[in-house]
DNA sequence: GCCGTTTTCGGCCCGACTGTTTTCAGTCG
């Protein structure tokens, strides 16, 4: 069984335990190891083999005998028990609103076993009539049902932020709010997320929450009260504001965004000290009264514990905490810190925008130079270039240097596809002719693990290689990326001196941040690149900004955060 | 089920909102 398997398992033991009343930590227990698995950046197996798994934050002796269990012979006899004691369908109504463990408890004794005949049931009315439940709940659990169905998905970072940067523009405008900011995922700028958080400190709620729940774009209000509501929007995302105090904005702000492990991690730290952090505030249990301070920021907050800042992209429960408190938090990369771009098409490809175009906008942009990597001939779905016409850009590019044209300096290279044997798309004697080369699998996904690793690893291997592009051919909440064993991929990059991108675009995010702490201290780098198709798509970079910082990458860490000269001598070197 | 410079037992984050139950349990984040 392979770890996203495991990680499923392991989710349904907790779904399971907490229908049947399990002890509450227990359950979170589960729920902790298969999150520790998820943000794993090391092979599962090499753990295994090795037998560190218990090492693992939240894996102690009974998990990590399961996990290799499961692992190894593919089933797990205490997980079939289990699934006995529970009818199929009962762990798909936690997915309803307003239905815990107790509620589908009464409603198994009522003989309820599935989602379908709790709809059936609601229906009838017949759900209204049990003790505990009502009219009320009954209605919202057939709409729940209903939402399930329709806006069961997640959305990405950058479609989420364009819904609420404007709602955040307005909320600040609002008479009586004093401060707004976005919190929760989104603010820690995850690749995906759920929800979108506001918070905001206002002496009006009331007025507010009014002009909140009546936004244009309202399809529905969840939830109304004068510190928190909830709204559903056009765009079927759900979006939570909280109304505080100025008083108590930085304690909420921090609260609100999260991660709730990172949160619970460091409300156990403010145990130890004898404070007791909430969203309202720290508590000195032993003097009974609050920490005061006017307006306390979150620096305030993390201050009051020993701690250094800690980032928003951070605060994941991966081991932030403790770097902040030995003073050892990394100082990560920055927007103004990216003084050029490697990776944009251009008409000759896929692009939307001519060379010029495309070299007029980086100028605009304040970059010093932009690598221009159009499609390789094999891409024909995306009009590749063939040895001619890539002959004919090279000089182009070398003309419009001569001419100085434009204050960004261009570089030629390519998007070369790699074949399904490894192989590259083009021969030696085109290759050298470029400055940069990145290589990219753009079709072929369909292999096992072993055989796309090793296709990958020959790409990198090629000497004319430069960097590898979107490494896994993900396409989040859309294309599963392919198999892939990353850490030996990672490994073969480092061993060969190539980079791996980090990939701008929306919808790849890739190589994901998970992956980045532990690659860069062993000493990969990385170029933020855009994969530009049009003038606009050269500000992806700022996406692939974000995932190198939720990855804690620094300045050192970052190919094109160097100036012009030491690339041109970086990339002739490595030729 | 995990965890440990208050350690091998006894904790494990904490409070708001909803709906129904009229004093609060359950759910949620």
């Amino acid at each position: 069984m392979n770890k996203n398997e495991i990680i499923d398992v392991l989710n349904e033991i907790a779904d399971i335990l907490e229908l049947l009343n399990e002890n509450p930590f227990r359950v979170r227990a589960y729920r902790n190891a298969a999150r520790t698995l998820e943000n794993l950046s090391e092979s599962l197996e090499n753990l295994i083999q090795e037998e560190k798994l218990e090492k693992l934050p939240g894996i102690g002796k009974d998990l990590s005998e399961k996990i290799t269990t499961l692992f190894t012979k593919g089933k797990l006899p205490f997980f079939q028990e289990l699934k006995k004691k529970i009818p199929k369908g009962l762990s798909e109504l936690l997915e309803i609103e307003g239905l815990g463990p107790k509620k589908i408890a009464s409603l198994y004794k009522k003989g309820i076993k599935s989602s379908k005949e709790l709809k059936k049931a609601c229906e009838e009315g017949k759900i209204a009539k049990i003790s505990g439940f009502g009219e009320k709940t009954q209605k919202n659990i057939l709409s729940s049902q209903e939402n399930i169905k329709r806006y069961s998905s997640r959305f990405l970072y950058f479609k989420a932020l364009q819904i609420a940067l404007p709602i955040l523009e307005e909320l600040k405008k609002q008479k009586s709010v004093e401060i707004a900011d976005i919190a929760g995922s989104l603010r820690r700028k995850k690749e995906t997320v759920g929800d979108i958080d506001f918070v905001a400190a206002a002496n009006n709620p009331k007025e507010v929450m009014k002009w909140f729940t009546s936004l244009k774009t309202v399809t529905k209000v969840l939830v109304k009260g004068d510190t928190k509501s909830s709204i559903k929007t056009t765009e079927r995302i759900q979006i939570d504001l909280r109304i505080v105090k100025k008083e108590e904005y930085g304690y909420v702000l921090h609260h609100s965004t999260g991660s709730k492990e990172h949160n619970i991690h460091l409300r156990g730290l403010a145990k130890e000290k004898g404070l007791k952090i909430s969203e309202w505030g720290i508590v000195d249990k032993n003097k009974k009264s609050p920490i005061t301070k006017k307006n306390p920021t979150e620096q305030d907050l993390y201050a009051s514990l020993g701690l250094k800042y800690i980032p928003p992209e951070l605060r994941e429960n991966t081991g932030e905490i403790e770097a902040a408190r030995k003073n050892k938090l990394p100082t990560l990369i920055e927007e103004k810190d990216i003084l050029g771009v490697f990776h944009a098409h251009t008409t000759e490809s896929d692009g939307k925008n001519s060379l010029e175009e495309m070299a007029k906008a980086a100028e605009k942009m304040g970059f010093q130079y932009l690598g221009i990597s159009d499609h390789s001939k094999s891409s024909t779905q995306a009009n590749g270039l063939d040895e001619k016409r890539l002959e004919k850009q090279i000089s182009e590019i070398k003309k419009l240097n001569r001419s100085k044209t434009f204050k960004t300096h261009l570089f030629s290279g390519i998007e070369c596809d790699i074949l399904g044997d490894g192989t590259l798309d083009f021969p030696d004697n085109i290759l050298k002719m470029l400055d940069f080369v990145i290589v990219s699998i753009h079709r072929g996904f369909k292999g096992d693990e072993k055989t796309m690793t090793k296709r990958l690893i020959k790409a990198i291997e090629n000497p004319h290689t430069t960097m590898v592009g979107h490494l896994t051919g993900r396409l989040l909440l859309k294309r599963e990326p392919y198999h892939l064993n990353i850490p030996k991929v990672i490994d073969a990059a480092i061993a060969n001196k190539k980079i791996i991108e980090i990939n701008g675009q929306p919808q790849r995010l890739d190589m994901d941040w998970r992956h980045w702490h532990a690659a860069s201290k062993k000493g990969l780098i990385t170029s933020i690149n855009p994969d530009a198709h049009s003038t606009d798509g050269l500000k992806f970079f700022s996406l692939g900004v974000n995932i190198a910082r939720k990855g804690w990458l620094e300045k050192k860490h970052i190919l094109n955060s160097w100036p012009l000269e030491k690339i041109i001598s970086y990339l002739k070197k490595s030729k």
